[in-house]
DNA sequence: GGTTACGATTTTACTGACAATGTTGTTGGC
DNA sequence: GCCAACAACATTGTCAGTAAAATCGTAACC
């Protein structure tokens, strides 16, 4: 008997705990996802797995094959650069429109994050910066108020979690990086839309070309999910 | 892409002919969808409507509340002028890329269907122009060869085939739209990425003014969907 | 020795039934 | 006559079990 507390819906539970479990690497990609060794992982029915599976494979971190099953997709090089291509074209939207949409507190939540983000490339810690970073990408698409974007940014995100912490890896990128969060971020204040959305594709293009330096370095993928 | 000569799962043409029914606009938005209805209206079990159901939630077409089911989504005025951007700065990629890859065989398709186009636009058959319209915009998606794109922007469009239609309907819009795309096209012969992004956003920034324009106006939702 | 046919095992796909939840219509009280 | 509690209904969410498909290993044959 699971006395679990009912707090959600063990479906929507199941989803986001195989969604975390993946997104963390604590599945390894390409690695098959059985059905029932889901069942005892997830303390769920064959039922709610598979919904969960279904779910995963349009968020795009699960591959199904007909009768063969679903195994952790595995987002190649190329397609890590496409999407953050994507991404970028989406997000500078997003900065043109936070930049016309920015309140006073607005920005002055953006210069705190900018701040944290300083100080932590200053400590050399590289983990604290790069999830700084994460925070005020997704500040930025809040104030733009662009559900849609926002919406397909974090898709794309999700699927490129593999990736996150290489490109801050490259030697004297952090300071780059920073520089340009700092440039776009000042056009935000000013309200400058055309030069939010270059500083935002400025950055991003930079991203793209970290990630095409660093082809072939394969990250850790350590952790156990359960017992799967 | 691969010719599929039989739908292999049941599941997968359930998908398609719901889809098709929503998109066509056989079922009405915000329509509810009873699960046992649809088992009887597409010949499946209810664990496969079930499935088409997620997978249309995730796809944008359909709505669902926890223990009160689903019903078809109901895309907003606004929510449309957002696909429409996102829609402009993806495809706005794509046409770049397709400039810098297309072939002497890919400006030829293009030109053809553009010379189509033309000959519906003076026939006046502006569905026939619409739907050269949508061939156009694929093709530059295929040439690009951009998967990421082709697979975001699919999602969008479908969201929006309630408002396919409208915006050609404003007065002088056609001529405008085609002048639009030709010169599109001639930036992708040119091979000159700059001016066919440039070219794909004015583009679509039209199309949004024309959405903008013609708020409120609601087209046909005629049809029936089996006995739903 | 290598290849192919075949059977056993694993795993997915589907079906029917049951439980939980939300909704609606009705009745009693104020 | 109007509002609240309650009961009947409708619908979704979940579970266990069965059938179908694919894979893998084994053995026979050329």
């Amino acid at each position: 008997m699971t006395s679990r507390p009912r707090t959600s819906d063990p479906s929507d539970e199941a989803y986001e705990r195989l969604r975390q479990g993946i997104m963390r690497g604590e599945v390894s990609p390409g690695q098959r996802l059985v059905e029932a060794d889901l069942v005892e992982a997830l303390g769920v029915s064959r039922a709610v797995v598979r919904t969960t599976l279904t779910r995963l494979t349009h968020a795009g971190l699960v591959e199904k094959e007909p009768n063969r099953g679903a195994r952790v997709r595995t987002v190649s090089e190329e397609e890590a650069i496409e999407i953050t291509q994507a991404r970028s074209v989406l997000e500078a939207l997003a900065a043109r429109h936070a930049a016309e949409r920015a309140t006073a507190t607005d920005v002055a939540g953006l210069r705190t994050i900018l701040g944290e983000m300083k100080t932590m490339l200053a400590a050399q810690d590289l983990l604290g910066y790069s999830e700084g970073n994460s925070r005020l990408h997704a500040k930025i698409i809040a104030i733009s108020q662009h559900q849609t974007v926002q919406r397909l940014v974090a898709n794309l995100r999700a699927q490129m979690v593999r990736f996150q912490y290489r490109t801050i890896l490259v030697p004297g990128r952090g300071k780059e990086s920073f520089a340009e969060h700092k440039k776009l971020v000042e056009a935000i204040a000013a309200h400058d839309g055309d030069a939010a959305e270059a500083a935002m594709r400025n950055h991003l293009l930079h991203v793209t070309e970290s990630l095409v330096r660093t082809k072939g370095s394969r990250p850790d993928g350590a952790g156990l999910f359960g017992r799967i």
